[in-house]
DNA sequence: TGATGATCGGATAGCGCTATCCTAGTCAGG
DNA sequence: CCTGACTAGGATAGCGCTATCCGATCATCA
């Protein structure tokens, strides 16, 4: 019943079920659950694993149950402060719940996120967070063909059997938009780096709500293929005011870009809002510290890794969520700069 | 030879060798080295290998080994770009060399970081990488204890044994102190936040080049122990001028506080050098684009993350490196804020 | 020519744990 | 008092891989 005792300096569940005197399976049963064990055992078994320190391992229990506790959470980039509020929500409601989150970063590459998630299904994960849906269609493959439970955050869809949490990329572009134009402005450029599907999703709504009003220059729209940075938001204004010297707001397709703008605003003596009105996206920390405080939308990244964390946790319990797509509300913030 | 096949859907090693036509062992030597095997053997193999698309099952080779390819690396907080660009020079390092590089994030709490580690080094985790040297005797002995290679970021020891790769936090705020008193500044004050080891040895260093100087005033120390931001920067800045009016530099001690201080002197209508000169620490993306441009320091966060997973790299190979402490410079960046 | 290695493939035996089946005991109902 | 259903513990058999020992083959040398 009890294997020979050997003398790796491990300690292993033979030596505390030995210590508890009874079998092993026993023990595994009482430290981990999975079938009812009678009090008086589990008390005894626990009493001897806290004495002998025993830590159980995780390589073993993943082999011998094809599952293991880690959770991998795909996210573009960590420079991107947004995408750290979603790991640290995520894992404040995964990690007491005894899973392991594994942080991944894609790049912003599909072929990096391809080998990503090759790697991290083949650790046999108990669940799988990703961010957004556009990915490879190998990748899409591994997802569906691996059976882990996998929710997807940042953006929705109504697609049967797809569990996410997001918000709308192109309602909060077009809010945003339609703030400048109630303010007054009529010839309002936007300007975007790191075309990612999302970036592309607020374009379109930028667009719609100048259509909707009359105003829209396709002239005005700036995309840049570039890493997203303070720099490049600088340089996109120059080049703004300097082609289209007409321009009296510039829509920032996030708050990183539109620091670096509204700084060089400042460099190049033009006033904000009198001269040119600046907007942001995503009220990243250090927004309201501009000058002016910075106009922009708050997205909800810390409900959304807490809400796709908690759904995720009821798909690796077997449960099936109230609701299989979760859209959440972003919050325009009004400040000095528009 | 051969176990009978299963119906789990998995591509096993076993598939593999059936394919190739050899032994279970052989495919496993041909695929991960570990003894010779013929260069014809190999190269079926592989192509079986690539043809079943195997992967190999991470859990089993740790179970079998006793060691796996995940190499825990914990970090005091992911909101501080620093620690970002340290994660991203190590990722660049070990995972191409084949290993899986484990982003723990201790928030700056000893107890965070020995749980963290408890639970790490269950992993089997085929080396470490931490931050400082400032954790608890438990979490100490844990490393000692494990037996697994580690390497020490961020900080310098002359200590034997320890593996280590760093700068001296203290020469380098020695160095930003005495910047600003060649430029003329004389009731120069020190800002902190979040007052970790590292920051308290660059108050060390502002302490040291003042008194040498024969300017140094205790009062213009202002150490918070709240979370470092840049809002936080700004009202440490107003309290500055307001408490201590004679103030004419202050030395932040990273560039998100210095950002923030800097805008709050622009809120307050205070010449930026002319009436309160801001000098930051780190070099954060950003830095020069601030209105004035940031002086700051610049630290080789990149090196150190890269020549740290080096030498981790060597270590778990079994080799011994060539210095077992690696100190690197810091470079000192005039801009126009000083 | 037989002894001596060196080389390379295979058989065997686990790594530490859990899934699964089995057994002995308990208890209610007819 | 027997049956069936249920409970709580245990024995057995792997999970997929590698460590270790074994044996076959072949070149090398006294």
């Amino acid at each position: 019943m009890v294997r020979k005792s050997r003398s790796t300096g491990r300690i292993t569940l033979d030596d505390v079920a030995q210590a508890a005197g009874v079998s092993r399976i026993t023990a595994s049963r009482a430290l981990h659950g999975g079938r009812v064990v009678g009090a008086e055992l589990v008390a005894r078994v626990q009493e001897a694993a806290t004495q002998l320190g025993y830590v159980p391992d995780p390589a073993a229990r993943a082999l011998a149950s094809s599952r293991s506790t880690q959770v991998p959470i795909l996210v573009p980039m960590l420079s991107n402060a947004l995408f750290v509020d979603l790991l640290e929500a995520v894992h404040r409601v995964l990690y007491p719940a005894g899973f392991q989150p594994m942080i991944g970063v894609t790049h912003y590459d599909p072929a990096e996120e391809e080998l990503l998630l090759r790697n991290y299904l083949a650790h046999r994960p108990a669940g799988l967070l990703v961010t957004g849906f556009d990915r490879t269609e190998a990748a899409r493959q591994l997802i569906a063909g691996s059976g882990v439970p996998c929710v997807y955050l940042m953006e929705t869809t109504d697609a049967p059997g797809v569990h996410c949490v997001g918000f709308s990329q192109s309602a909060s572009g077009s809010a945003m938009t339609q703030h400048l134009l109630d303010r007054g402005y009529r010839r309002i450029a936007f300007a975007a780096a790191q075309l990612d599907p999302r970036t592309l999703q607020r374009a379109e709504g930028y667009r719609s709500a100048l259509k909707a009003a009359g105003c829209y220059d396709a002239r005005l729209e700036l995309l840049s293929p570039e890493r997203s940075s303070m720099a490049l938001g600088g340089r996109l204004l120059e080049e703004l005011v300097r082609t289209h010297p007409e321009v009296d707001a510039v829509f920032f397709n996030n708050d990183d870009l539109a620091h670096g703008g509204l700084l060089a605003a400042h460099r190049l003596g033009l006033g904000v809002p009198g001269r040119v009105a600046i907007a942001g996206f995503n009220d990243l920390a250090g927004s309201d510290q501009m000058v002016p405080a910075l106009s922009t939308v708050h997205t909800p990244r810390l409900e959304i890794g807490e809400q796709g964390a908690r759904m995720l946790l009821q798909l690796m319990n077997g449960q099936v969520p109230a609701q299989s797509s979760i859209e959440l509300e972003c919050r325009l913030v009004e400040r000095q700069s528009t």
